[in-house]
DNA sequence: CTGAAAGCGCTAACAA
DNA sequence: TTGTTAGCGCTTTCAG
């Protein structure tokens, strides 16, 4: 079965490839019936257009660089599901990269884009992202880039995020109005602004809401479901006084409810907790978990169809980028309801 | 900024560009100073190698096609995490796509990735695939093909399966040892295989236990949360005896498990529960649920695996498919852990 | 060890 | 409405 090309085709009719190659791309000046033969024949040769060879003569590859962390992180796959559903609607494939947290394969993964020619790349960086380097050269290239819940703010990129502050807000808030007071936060040691904000938002909400900040309430590490735990373990040997926990991740509260249960603690009676991100587990674990909705779909759509605003205007650095900040949602379950009075 | 190529750079150093696509690819029979003096000012002027136009000359892409039904199916992201892993450590880049369990954006998909000149596809089929064509035109034309967890076992392609047929069997054998004896399944009305395969471990394990087949006790539907609700209602509704559900998927068993709460029925005393896939919430639920893992990273690495040793072989469909069998994993926690005495 | 030259399969400007 | 022609940027064979 050797290759089929549009001068197969051609042959085939006894006309030139360039009419057929008109033909198969709809060109208006084509006469309709010429149209139907090497359509005709195009299928019955078995003829499959050669995207690479218009590629490298068009210049567009109607390819998509897409660099997330992890897939195996549910907000990532969630929302990279969005993105490419979307993008598949409007022409457009997915190249996607991994950059499993690590600054040197993100690089890579940038590279490897830029060299495949995709017509853009959309990105949720690395936690301990330091270097824009690799960034500014897909500016500077004019290539499309946008970002999405890690952004770069300094750089002038478009960006789909949430409003982190605001979640870090509303979820202390609600734990405030549920009646809490000695509210504990759970944070990250690792760079990313995401979780700065977060905590931005717990002191803020704190003040506002006349309540004294205390540094002891503010436990640092990597997260995870351990973290978590171990959060809860040094906060009672150290008899530290607390009636709630935000923290900056739903697995890290999951691992504060698991120690608070075995440590016979009852939730939200004596603790109330509070999570971050609407993982799926959360309404399902008992009791359910409250926490902050980063709407991963609307992220993943909006981060599409601003990515193929951006695609269509052609300048793309011209103007200030547009950053859409989406609303968190509060989420109010069983763990917060308010401690017993 | 103009686009560098490789003439760019022969002429800063007045070789020819042979010689420098050579040099950058570090051909044997080059000079170790042109190598040296050729990437250095490669580097200076920012040159990046245009794969597309390589992909056109060689007729290789290092770009492998996936396509599965949905990201947004923990299972599948993370199957597609370690097939991503392990391709990108060998060189290959991903083109994903997503047929959102529908044949005709899955033959639309199969259709570009084609188009793409892609090295090789790695599939996962929608539930309702119906017809083999486009599948087969693949296997026509040489291309290296593998399918991973659901996959068209009529056709001459190695995939890589967990054994159902086990899974369910072993799922049911657990709950009879643990001392149930009417056993529901819930199982689906479409198409896949897999199910059926489920379905048919239920089946046997009963029989190899001595326990009679009561067609009552099947109940079909289209999984969901909701679906495993419906289920349990019906059950108690029509006044059928049951101490025990096997549902086909652990979403379905956690509703199973939210109606049988809601309903006052002690879990795992009055009715016990296993679901399949081993979701991150199976273990974080109140009851935690036993189910069973299908090995998703394995899987994910062992896919890759098979993919890149039938890229290398070169005769792709000469021999018999290699296909790959994992055995499922019995997760065993506290929703079956047997029946009150 | 390096150069010359052909061509992968298509797009698109220019001609007719 | 169709044909002619010139590349896109690289790989690769054949010469030297």
């Amino acid at each position: 079965m050797k290759k089929v090309t549009i001068l197969d085709i051609a042959k085939e009719l006894n006309i030139t490839f360039s009419t057929v190659a008109r033909a198969l791309n709809d060109h208006p000046a084509i006469s309709k019936s010429t149209k139907e033969a090497v359509k005709k024949t195009a299928e019955r040769l078995g003829y499959r257009k050669n995207k690479i060879a218009s590629s490298l003569r068009s210049g567009k590859s109607n390819i998509v660089g897409v660099l997330v962390p992890s897939l195996d992180v549910s907000f990532f796959s969630s929302v990279v599901h969005g993105i490419e559903s979307v993008m598949n609607q409007h022409g457009y494939s997915i190249l996607l990269y991994q950059s499993q947290e690590s600054n040197r394969k993100e690089d890579k993964g940038i590279e490897t884009l830029l060299n495949s020619r995709v017509d853009g790349i959309i990105v949720s960086i690395a936690i301990n992202r330091d270097d824009n380097t690799i960034f500014e050269e897909i500016i500077s290239k004019n290539i499309p880039l946008t970002f999405f819940d890690r952004a770069l703010h300094e750089l002038n990129a478009p960006s789909v995020t949430i409003d982190d502050y605001r979640g870090g807000y509303m979820a202390t808030e609600h734990l405030i109005q549920a009646g809490y007071r000695r509210i504990v936060h759970i944070t990250e040691t690792r760079k990313l602004s995401n979780f700065k904000e977060r905590l931005r938002g717990y002191m803020d909400a704190l003040k506002a809401h006349n309540i004294p900040f205390n540094e002891d309430l503010v436990l640092k590490g990597n997260l995870s479901l351990d973290f978590g735990k171990d959060c809860v373990k040094d906060l009672t040997s150290r008899g530290v006084l607390f009636d709630a926990i935000f923290a900056l991740e739903d697995f890290t509260a999951m691992g504060v409810i698991q120690q608070l249960k075995a440590q016979q603690i009852k939730i939200p009676e004596e603790v109330g907790v509070i999570g971050f991100a609407n993982e799926a587990f959360g309404s399902l674990v008992t009791p359910s978990l409250s926490t902050i909705d980063q709407q991963t779909h609307l992220m993943g759509q909006e981060t599409a169809k601003l990515f193929l605003a951006m695609l269509q205007e052609g300048s793309f650095y011209k103007t200030a980028p547009k950053k859409i900040t989406l609303d968190p949602l509060l989420i109010i379950r069983a763990s917060s309801k308010g401690p017993k009075l």
